[in-house]
RNA sequence: GCGCGGUUAGCUCAGUGGUAGAGCACUACGUUGACAUCGUAGGGGUCACAAGUUCGAACCUUGUACCGCGCACCA
């Protein structure tokens, strides 16, 4: 006997221990011929990942997908592994070290990484215990690394054969440079983000003391400013870069600086006696309508500067060291800065040399770039060379008597502007110069493109296909070197003179050095490792084996589905599909299925700053609101100052205690997933609701105990019965087949088109309101009855059908529906089978009984009208009301006989007969052409019987309004579908019927009065 | 600025041209031997707004407003 409950907590651990060992996970490679395969590789999480609500979404989605595909017969393979995620997990380890007061440059590069792996190999990949918990349904013995032997051979061998065809570059660029990982990082890994900044305006002097008139004109050419200047008047929001300022550009046809265009002006930073002059330039950049029209040009820390430099041969002078900190290398000031001179003079210069030029005056050396930026303003500010501007000030003398006041300001406007970040290190981005590997995106591209457009690979929903082609037009050199310890080494050794040598072995690279440079010449291998990205790029292939030919590349490749997050389309699902086809000279796979994001119930991001990150592990066990209060607190951002975390702290409690005033509730795994797979519509992000998580968790319950009542009345199904469904004779039998049939193939269709929440609703209805709230309650008097026969055929079709059901939620509900299949045993001839092996039900036309539909929904609408017009009544719920039917067509009567039990037990009544008239004190309810009569005992309530009759004319009436006036329009009837004219005549047929039956209860009921 | 999405019941959301739906919440009644994590019945919506297409629009078109989210931006 089933206890009333699923107790998750102790039930799920065991089945999916079960699973494992039975390797129902594992796909069929001996077999010849096997059956089809279907495969999903897994998105792989950060080894230093723990489970959070998307990674929650994500794999329930996925493991829907396999385990349907399981159940349908396909051969699956769900590849599981991690990525090494190289900044997040060197940053995991150095913090750890950092705590034991262990620096990585003190201890080296080996012991280093040594100590990585053993972090690794101790606390990396909670996530995939996690997964467990979700019921992920990954073939574990198959889990992969990035950084594994095999995966690293794939990596080694994509960068080299890359390299041979010209396809991965070394080049000098303007690189995104993360200060405090001291690494370069992608375009992708930079979140720009609108700060408060400032813009200072600052007066480059002209060289030589040179004047020329300033002319600024309004739209209609009139004069409004005319003046003579000295100077030439620049905005910046970083003037630490001044320092490094090659030229000022100023728009092609700007008519205001046309008489200073070719001629030099002064930096107005550095020593006096040493100050720099730059030429001016003309640029098609400048926006003449912008400022004052004039921009400095620091072509070595500015993206848009840069390519300016480019274009119009300017220096480019690095002013940072790694840390972001002014440089203190190189030759004094004034050394640096008279060969900038002679450079700016002449013209020419060495791109080497330049590189080894420090234009950071002595007294700024070494300092922060935000600390030099004050030193800078206020150096300039002091030798008013600041523009200025009058600000009035109200000042209180000690009397507290306020005057204003006129004060000339320095013009610093407040200023929203862009700012780049780690999205990692979150610290501002300093675009560099530095020497990096790149791959050539925009070749790889081609092919990627044209497999979406040629629908090799299809978006769902499609119109992610848009953002995939706005990317990959406009793709980008994708810089792929890190400055990391922790990742796949860069097989290219430089010699001597920089010559670089790239191979699969130091081997490879030795003999092709020394082949071009003579024997023993020495070589060092690159320092910088691999963008972690470029390995998951080669995923869905290196994970199987490649570069080896394996029986799973040949089985498995293209895998069929990608199921992933719209935000990872450019890191992964991009960079996969270039790789992919240049590789395995196929897609990745078939389908790419974006699903959406995870917000909290008031649809804000999950925040560990907001506090308001629900931990799925949360939801399956329960948590007590002090427990999770603290976790919040714990996983907060700390600023590190005590006021305002304080402050942080407490607005993390109240957010939680609002959300949850009695914590997370205990939900069980299976609740959870429901819950996701059911709030999966396309396009939409999910909310995620507490109350609907308690809901679904209510549904398993209900569930179960419908479980529990089959079980308690001997509703079961051996092994060696030969039950056939689709020959049962009861009508009430038949229809359930059929209803069951019907939320199969609904099921079944819903997730082929990857509506997961539409199979979702669709099981969830059918198990709730058809088979629990109908067919249970209808049965229950047939198993009270004395037809034997009839008994032992519903006995069957109850066990049969809770069976499917299970089955059918079975990729939703994994671990309650196992349960289920597994308290069966005993009625198996394989005591060891388990429901995740079983297939899935298809039962094509055969089961459909259209017959029985309709007499089973008369059955189900007589006894809600009967239920209904109770209510209304106020009839005591338990009085039983003898009743006659009247009216009643031959088929009515045919089935009032049938059904008269049920009826009888479900809508309260006894005396259930047939008449040819009303009897007296009675009230009518009205089910299509038929009237029953209910008497009601002692004395009908004259008043609430009208209202009822009343309001049910009413409604009707209403109703016939709506198709009247569409009948009445010949437009309609002349040029709607036929079908649909027919259909509105035989509802205003039907609604003529039903308003007549009532007349003519009121008139009954007022002679009744009279 | 460009692109994508959203706006439907108190809340969370379904709904691809033919009488507006679900869950939760709410109201009333109810322990009838599977289930109170339940049952029965009920109340509640000008489908953001405007115009258009159509016999007919929550749905198609255009525009407006507001809210998200990407991408690119101006020194």
């Amino acid at each position: 006997m089933l206890d009333s409950h699923f107790d998750h907590s102790v039930s799920e651990s065991k089945i999916y221990d079960r699973w494992e060992k039975s390797g129902a996970f594992k796909p069929k490679m001996d077999t010849e011929g096997a059956a089809d395969a279907y495969s999903i590789v897994i998105p792989p999480p950060n080894v230093t990942g723990v489970l959070h609500m998307g990674h929650a979404l994500n794999n329930t989605l996925q493991d829907v997908l396999c385990r349907y595909q399981r159940m349908k017969g396909k051969n699956v393979l769900w590849q599981p592994g991690t990525d090494h995620a190289g900044i997040a997990t060197q940053m995991v380890v150095e913090r750890k070290l950092a705590a034991q007061q262990i620096k990585r440059t003190d201890m080296g590069r080996d012991a280093f990484v040594e100590k990585v792996w053993e972090w690794k190999e101790e606390s990396g990949g909670q996530i995939t215990n996690q997964l467990k918990r979700l019921g992920a349904s990954c073939d574990w013995s198959r889990e992969r690394f990035t950084l594994d032997e095999g995966l690293s051979k794939a990596v080694t061998k994509v960068f080299v054969d890359l390299y041979n065809e010209g396809l991965i570059y070394r080049d000098k660029r303007l690189v995104n440079w993360d200060p405090k990982f001291q690494s370069a990082i992608s375009d992708l890994e930079v979140e720009n983000e609108e700060v408060n900044g400032h813009m200072w305006h600052f007066k480059y002097p002209l060289a030589g003391g040179e004047t020329y008139t300033y002319v600024e004109k309004d739209e209609d050419g009139n004069i409004t400013l005319e003046e003579e200047r000295d100077y030439i008047s620049i905005a910046t929001t970083r003037p630490e870069t001044m320092l490094g300022d090659g030229a000022v550009a100023v728009y092609t046809k700007d008519e205001r600086y046309a008489p200073i265009v070719g001629k030099l002006c002064e930096i107005p930073v550095g020593p006096k006696e040493h100050r720099r002059l730059i030429p001016i330039i003309t640029d098609e950049y400048p926006d003449p309508d912008f400022g004052s029209g004039a921009v400095k040009i620091t072509g070595a820390h500015d993206p848009n500067d840069y390519m300016v430099a480019q274009r119009n041969n300017i220096p480019l002078y690095n002013l940072m060291t790694p840390t972001a900190a002014m440089r203190s290398d190189g030759l004094p000031y004034e050394q640096a800065a008279a060969r900038a001179k002679e450079i700016a003079e002449s013209g020419e210069f060495d791109p080497k040399e330049i590189e080894e030029i420090n234009l950071v005056p002595d007294e700024y050396r070494g300092l922060d770039r935000y600390d030099a930026r004050k030193a800078v303003v206020q150096a300039i500010t002091d030798e008013g060379l600041a523009v200025m501007t009058t600000v009035t000030k109200t000042v209180k003398d000690e009397d507290g008597n306020k005057t204003e006041v006129e004060e000339t300001v320095p013009y610093v406007e407040n200023k929203k502007i862009m700012q780049p970040f780690g999205d990692r290190s979150g610290v501002v981005i300093e675009p560099m110069l530095t020497d990096q590997w790149y791959v050539d995106a925009a070749k790889l591209a081609g092919p990627a493109v044209d497999a979406v457009k040629e629908g090799q690979t299809r978006f769902i929903p499609e119109n992610w296909s848009k953002t995939y082609y706005n990317w990959m037009d406009d793709i980008q050199p994708w810089c792929i070197s890190r400055q990391l310890w922790w990742g796949h080494r860069i097989p290219a050794w430089f010699g001597p003179e920089g010559e670089i040598f790239v191979g699969a072995t130091e081997a490879e690279a030795r003999s092709k050095a020394e082949e071009q440079l003579g024997a023993g010449v020495e070589l060092k291998q690159d320092e910088d490792v691999l963008d972690t990205w470029f390995s998951s790029a080669l995923w869905p292939f290196s994970t199987m084996g490649w570069p080896d030919k394996t029986p799973e590349l040949d089985k498995f490749y293209p895998t069929a589905t990608l199921v992933t997050g719209f935000d990872i389309i450019f890191f992964w699902v991009a960079r996969m599909m270039m790789q992919g086809l240049k590789f395995m000279d196929d897609v990745p796979f078939k389908d790419v299925y974006i699903h959406a994001l995870v917000l909290d119930e008031d649809g804000r991001k999950m925040s560990k700053s907001i506090g308001n990150v629900i931990d799925p592990i949360d939801i399956i066990e329960g948590c007590g609101l002090d427990t999770l209060i603290e976790k919040r607190h714990r996983d907060m951002k700390r600023t590190g100052d005590d006021k305002k975390d304080a402050k942080a702290e407490k607005a993390i409690t109240n957010t939680t205690k609002k959300q949850f005033p009695e914590g997370i509730p205990a939900c069980g795994t299976d609740a959870l997933r429901f819950t996701l797979a059911s709030q999966a519509a396309q396009g939409r992000d999910i909310r995620l609701s507490m109350d609907r998580i308690v809901g679904y968790r209510n549904f398993g319950t209900k569930l179960w105990n419908a479980a529990r009542f089959c079980q308690m009345n001997e509703c079961l199904l051996w092994d060696q019965d030969e039950f056939d469904p689709f020959s049962v004779e009861h009508t009430l039998n038949k229809w359930i087949v059929s209803e069951t049939a019907k939320a199969a193939a609904e099921v079944t269709k819903s997730i082929d088109a990857f509506r997961f929440n539409d199979a979702a609703s669709a099981i969830y209805k059918f198990t709730w309101n058809v088979f629990c709230d109908w067919y249970l309650e209808l049965m229950k008097p047939l198993l009270n009855g004395d037809d034997e026969t009839v008994k032992a055929e519903t006995r069957k079709t109850a066990a049969w059908t809770l069976n499917q059901i299970i089955h059918i939620l079975h990729p939703f509900m994994p671990f309650i529906t196992e349960a289920l299949w597994e308290d069966q045993a005993e009625f198996r001839l394989d005591k060891e089978s388990m429901l995740c092996a079983q297939s899935w039900p298809n039962f094509g036309d055969q089961a459909a009984s259209p017959e029985a539909e309709e007499e089973i929904d008369w059955v189900i609408k007589t006894i809600t009208d009967i239920r209904s017009g109770r209510a209304d009544l106020n009839v005591p719920a338990g009085a039983k009301l003898p009743v006659t039917v009247i009216n009643a067509s031959e088929q009515t009567k045919e089935r009032v006989k049938t059904y008269k039990g049920i009826i009888e037990r479900l809508a309260r009544l006894e005396d259930l007969n047939v008449s040819k008239s009303t009897p007296s004190g009675t009230v009518s309810i009205v089910v299509e052409e038929a009237t029953f009569a209910l008497e009601v005992a002692g004395v009908i309530d004259l008043a609430s019987e009208q209202e009822r009759l009343n309001k049910e004319i009413g409604k009707l009436e209403k109703e016939m309004e709506v198709i009247d006036k569409q009948l009445n329009n010949e437009n309609f009837v002349s040029r709607a579908p036929e079908h649909v004219v027919a259909e509105k005549k035989e509802t205003k047929k039907e609604l003529t019927l039903g308003i007549e039956k009532l007349r003519e209860a009121q008139s009954t009921l007022e002679a009744i009065f009279k």
